[in-house]
RNA sequence: GCGAGCGUAGCCAAGUGGUUACGGCAGUGGAUUGUGGUUCCACCAUUCGCGGGUUCGACUCCCGUCGUUCGCCCCA
């Protein structure tokens, strides 16, 4: 219908149906998180636009051209979040979580926005759960969060995925291997592919995760990054790399992992699914530890991850993993004046009891709101009518055995849990 | 932003220029005015995403538009 309103392009309802699966991974993620002493963050939706543009790098494609942005009534230039990081690190300068001394450990999840045409696992409102550890440089905190994004994914039951690691080393050593790279790069110019030709002088490193296949080529055989890691960058790397194998966690190096957020320093990594499409990459982070500065904060280094909600949703439905079935105690059905009195009333204490109840409002024939008893999924039907009404009773009706007995509400209540148990 | 495919009911779908749009699932009502899961019957698109054009005639052909899917860019 042409008249009717819709979602707007690129958003989505997450129906009944479906929200089995989001309640799932946010509850495994909140297990696993509080076990490993991470805390829970909630920051705004929307931020001032500079929040985005000093913290994710002006040069960058989000901020260049995805960032839903607007004036608002007061003429400020407002942002919804395209990525959680930004907001999560500003709340930490502003309130000053840094003077509660030692390691911060937070999470958040929630929606985010980039004005993208949608395609398989992209839409323009997406859902991220992320972490964000700060005040640490230890790599051992690079290897906790990828364990517990590891864990996470397994918990989930998740199979095909694969770990891909890199580092580009501190601001220094990223400024010598770029320079060495367009070096190497610049001899092959005409080969490459129309946008890496751009990049060359823009943003030389991304042309490293070009999927032009000559373009691939190239890079195969360019200078590796890690080669031109200073010792200390070179020497995180290595302990990464080796705690990552003491806790057996398999990994691939990728040397043209790069990504493409400018606050990335030394470890990058990506948890790369082999069952979606073009948009497999379900979890990515690493270590940014220029942009609590960056962002007026003290120095402080940092790592964390975010994995895309929507792309793991997909990974879950394809399991078949059978959404949770009703848990449905009771359906009561019930005809006439009276008994549809009594009804809503015997509902109310059933749920006080503490059992699930599910109350037919139709009024239609019995044997309409037994069909509809049937669907509900409810381990016994009750049945309140006329004559139940009169003398206070109600007929309890096994729906698997089709058994049938009488009790008065009193009794009802104090032996349906038995009953339920034993039935 | 670029390229390609698709749009017939809540879902799956036949029809591919000739007049009242095949069918299935789901739904609603009834057979059965107090008893479900089976069965049977009836109902369920004045209309084929929307707008315009071609034609005596358009769901069918053309243009536009919106939505959607897949890919690119980019990313979760």
């Amino acid at each position: 219908m042409g008249s009717t309103i819709q979602a707007i392009r690129g958003t989505r309802d997450i129906l009944p149906e479906e929200v089995g699966y989001w309640q799932k991974v946010e509850a495994t993620a909140r297990e696993i998180l509080g076990k490993a002493a991470y805390r829970e963050i909630r920051t705004p939706i929307f931020e001032q636009t500079a929040l985005f543009e000093r913290g994710i790098g002006e040069a960058t494609d989000i901020v260049g051209k995805e960032m839903y942005s607007f004036q608002d009534r007061g003429d400020r230039s407002i942002t919804l979040r395209p990525e959680g990081t930004a907001g999560a690190v500003r709340a930490y300068v502003e309130n000053k979580l840094h003077a509660l001394g030692g390691v911060q450990r937070l999470w958040y999840t929630g929606p985010m926005f980039r004005y993208e045409r949608p395609q398989a696992g992209r839409q323009r409102q997406f859902h991220q759960i992320g972490v964000e550890v700060l005040g640490s440089g230890d790599p051992r905190a690079d290897v906790e969060v990828i364990a517990i994004a590891t864990d996470l994914l397994q918990s989930l039951g998740l199979q095909n995925l694969h770990l891909d690691i890199n580092s580009v080393g501190d601001r220094e050593d990223k400024q010598r291997y770029r320079q060495v790279l367009v070096e190497y790069l610049t001899p092959y110019k005409e080969e490459l592919d129309p946008d890496s030709q751009d990049r060359l002088t823009r943003n030389p490193l991304r042309i490293l995760d070009s999927k032009d296949q000559r373009t691939i080529e190239i890079a195969e055989n360019a200078p590796r990054m890690w080669d031109y890691l200073s010792a200390e960058s070179g020497r995180h790397f290595a302990q990464v790399q080796q705690m990552l194998t003491e806790l057996g966690i398999s990994y691939q190096l990728n040397h043209r992992l790069v990504r493409g957020l400018d606050y990335y320093t030394h470890t990058a990594f990506e948890i790369i699914s082999d069952n979606l499409g073009a948009q497999a990459t379900v979890c990515g982070g690493g270590r940014y530890d220029g942009l609590v500065k960056e962002l007026g904060g003290p120095d402080t280094p940092a790592v964390g991850w975010a994995i895309g909600l929507e792309r793991l949703i997909v990974l879950l439905q394809q399991l078949d993993t059978a959404t949770p079935e009703s848990n449905l105690d009771f359906y009561l059905v019930s005809r006439g004046t009276d008994a549809e009195a009594n009804s809503l009333i015997l509902a109310q204490k059933l749920r006080h009891a503490g059992f699930s109840v599910e109350l037919d409002l139709s009024g239609s024939a019995f044997s309409k709101q037994f069909k509809r008893a049937d669907k509900s999924g409810a381990i016994a039907c009750l049945i309140l009518g006329d004559e139940e009404a009169a003398n206070q009773t109600v007929q309890l009706k096994w729906l698997a055995s089709g058994s049938q007995q009488t009790l008065t509400h009193t009794e009802l209540l104090t032996t349906a849990s038995e009953l339920l148990q034993n039935r």
